[in-house]
DNA sequence: CCGGATGTTCACCT
DNA sequence: GAGGTGAACATCCG
């Protein structure tokens, strides 16, 4: 699921828990945890804390929470399948398997209030819960900068242009499928370095990136470009159905257009 | 049974 | 040092 615009819907769930007290944490398995942090500490972190705001940075889901133990940052990553659930409902799709599989088992970790609580619900447990992450190594969140900086952050070196923009340490949010959806719309190849791109396609581009994002964002999720229906072996391009190519670009599977993206 | 999946990290090359 | 590759993580789905 999660990329800049699941974990935005994400937040505007966290936010109804607002205001909450923690009671207590839920961690069946300690290896849900970041590197270093142990069900203990966590748990005398943040016990009797208040959520106070839900913030995002990039795909990271950051609740800011206080009380008289202190200050903490609860930082939620959600992986590839990670989903969030406050009371119980999802801010989306809560039947994307079906109604016959108990999908309770795949709850990772949970704050408990006094009333409801709020889980992260992954099947494939790639995502993490950090105390006070480090986020030293994510550049700015790809809908705060504008557009200017954008340009400038994707540089003009041999990187492939997809590398860069799935790089979270120089823009942060952009996932997979978000990537081929800016580069379909751009009408950029994906393996184009980026000092081969004309100060034109750098521009559109810087604008695009953003506009793309918000666009799928109120569309309600990563998942509904314009390409994504396309996007599976055999697709044909929206545009002007000239058969997709699928290569492997920055490490990632990538759907392409060859006669409109160059 | 096999390959692939919206992510991140790490070891190992070049 | 920079950048690429492949594996690993763990599970489900077609």
């Amino acid at each position: 699921m999660p990329e800049l615009c699941e974990v935005e819907q994400y937040r505007v769930l966290a936010s109804t828990a607002v205001g909450r007290a923690i009671t207590s944490i839920r961690v069946p398995d300690d290896r849900y945890l970041g590197r270093g942090l142990t069900v203990g500490a966590l748990r005398a972190a943040v016990t009797g804390l208040t959520i106070v705001d839900a913030r995002r940075h990039g795909k990271v889901l950051l609740l800011d929470s206080v009380g008289g133990a202190g200050r903490h940052v609860i930082g939620l990553r959600f992986g590839m399948t990670g989903r969030l659930l406050v009371d119980g409902s999802a801010a989306i799709d809560s039947l994307i398997y079906g109604p016959t599989r108990d999908e309770s088992a795949w709850d990772r970790f949970a704050l408990v209030f006094d009333h409801g609580d709020l889980r992260v619900r992954d099947a494939r447990r790639l995502g993490r819960v950090e105390l006070d992450p480090d986020l030293r190594r994510l550049g700015p969140d790809v809908l705060v900068v504008d557009p200017e900086h954008i340009g400038v952050a994707i540089g003009a070196g041999d990187r492939a242009i997809k590398a860069v923009l799935l790089d979270q340490s120089v823009l942060a949010g952009v996932g997979n499928l978000l990537a081929d959806e800016i580069l379909f719309r751009a009408g950029v190849a994906p393996g184009r370095q980026t000092r081969s791109l004309s100060s034109g396609e750098r521009a559109r581009l810087a604008e695009l990136i953003p506009e793309t994002v918000r666009d799928l964002l109120d569309r309600g999720g990563s998942h509904l470009g314009d390409l994504q229906p396309s996007r599976r072996p055999g697709g044909a391009c929206p545009i002007d159905g000239t058969a997709l190519r699928r290569d492997t670009v920055g490490g990632r599977t990538s759907f392409w257009c060859p006669a409109h993206q160059v």
